[in-house]
DNA sequence: TAGATTGTTAATCGATTAACAATC
DNA sequence: TAGATTGTTAATCGATTAACAATC
């Protein structure tokens, strides 16, 4: 059976079991256990059977999942049968990065229009397109459909640029900026914090040293109170 | 007191922390209790204070906490106070825009080379520096420090290229590459699968929907048994 | 049919929240 | 001192894992 409600925590797999999906399928492999998948995408069995059970039961009794199938049902659970119209909102060298992105095009996301308030980038060509002034996005999304805004503003204008973007009407913010959007409730997001990432992978080249350091002074307090 | 080993969930939440303390520590905010800090992120005071006692005890009781101080902390914690020698590998859309990425000198991250394949690329100036050939990487690494790779190479090279780092003795790689990396076990990595943050955004666009859709199918199946 | 593997319920584990004594 | 807020232990909640009946 499904859920009323999905976890982010088997929301963030979804992703993942899309794209281990996607190269079995191109490797010809035809189904495929829990069990397996398990092991290439070291997860439990159970984990994997109990997160595509959210959606439904797309295997089959004492045989397993049909790969092409299964992939194609994960595919219309994240919306990847449909098209997007996206904007790029910052034409930075993220937002430039994000409209070249090959992938994007070849899944369906197709790059209308791109914004930005630096005059010496206006008119610049970004993937085909011109670069708009910033002026001109309220008229713009009046007169076109959007249906995903890529947010790759400078922190400090990120919020009311989003702020800007949810008034005219669009339903979708892909945040780069370094910030937590508050929007509406009928406007989804999700962010891609770079630094964020960063600062991750630092923590752990220093996790081993950090916790040295830690107990070491733990010790020589101890010391001090014999 | 410290924890020999932290959560996932905490560790992806210290880059958060960074974040608005720094933002609350340039607004000149001096002192912050877990209760207010935990208003401004969306976190209960209680988890605030779990997450912080895994390094040690930053703050003092009835006051709470000395805002830079705190900052300080948990930038070492980040391991943000050192500096690091980084090379791109893969200078496509994405490592270009990495490269060329403000923030990043700022906080101490200084590209020193960037490698690629393609012939047409080898020479073209990124951020300054040369793109060199994919085939200099090795001896450019044996006498050249660097702490960090930035892999930015296509998902079909990304496992062999990472093999290849950490062969020549990386100890850190940041991917891009829409792919999960097999790595030794001193070889630390965080990557941004840049398709899969998209693809999280789509399904939250098109959930509702979804479930709807469910539902009615549950519903039929239902009155077809009747 | 026998064997395999799902869908699903129950048990366990870990993370979050609540409570409160310690203490500034 | 009284009030406030931490550090930390205990209770709760939710996610993961295990178990097993259903069934292909």
């Amino acid at each position: 059976m499904s859920k009323a409600h999905v976890s982010d925590a088997v929301i963030r797999r979804l992703p993942m079991y899309y794209r281990h999906l996607k190269e079995l399928e191109k490797a010809g492999v035809e189904r495929i256990s829990s069990r397996e998948l398990g092991e290439r995408m070291n997860l439990t069995a159970s984990q994997i059977r109990q997160d595509i059970n959210c959606f439904g039961g797309f295997g089959q009794q004492g045989y397993g999942y049909r790969v092409p199938e299964l992939r194609w049902h994960i595919g219309e659970i994240l919306g990847l049968e449909k098209q997007y119209d996206v904007i790029i909102v910052g034409a930075g060298n993220i937002g430039r990065a994000v409209a070249n992105y090959d992938g994007f095009r070849k899944e369906g996301f197709f790059v209308r229009a791109v914004f930005d308030v630096s005059p010496s980038l206006i008119g610049v060509d970004v993937h085909g397109i011109p670069v708009q002034a910033m002026d001109k996005l309220d008229a713009w999304l009046t007169e076109h459909n959007a249906d995903i805004a890529v947010l790759s503003v400078p922190a400090s204008q990120a919020q009311a640029t989003a702020d800007r973007l949810a008034q005219a009407g669009i339903k979708a913010i892909w945040n780069f900026a370094p910030v937590d959007l508050h929007l509406p409730e009928d406007v989804v997001s999700n962010h891609v914090h770079l630094s964020d990432s960063l600062h991750i992978l630092t923590y752990r080249m220093n996790e081993e040293a950090l916790f040295r350091e830690i107990e070491e002074k733990a010790r020589m307090n101890g010391q001090e109170q014999d």
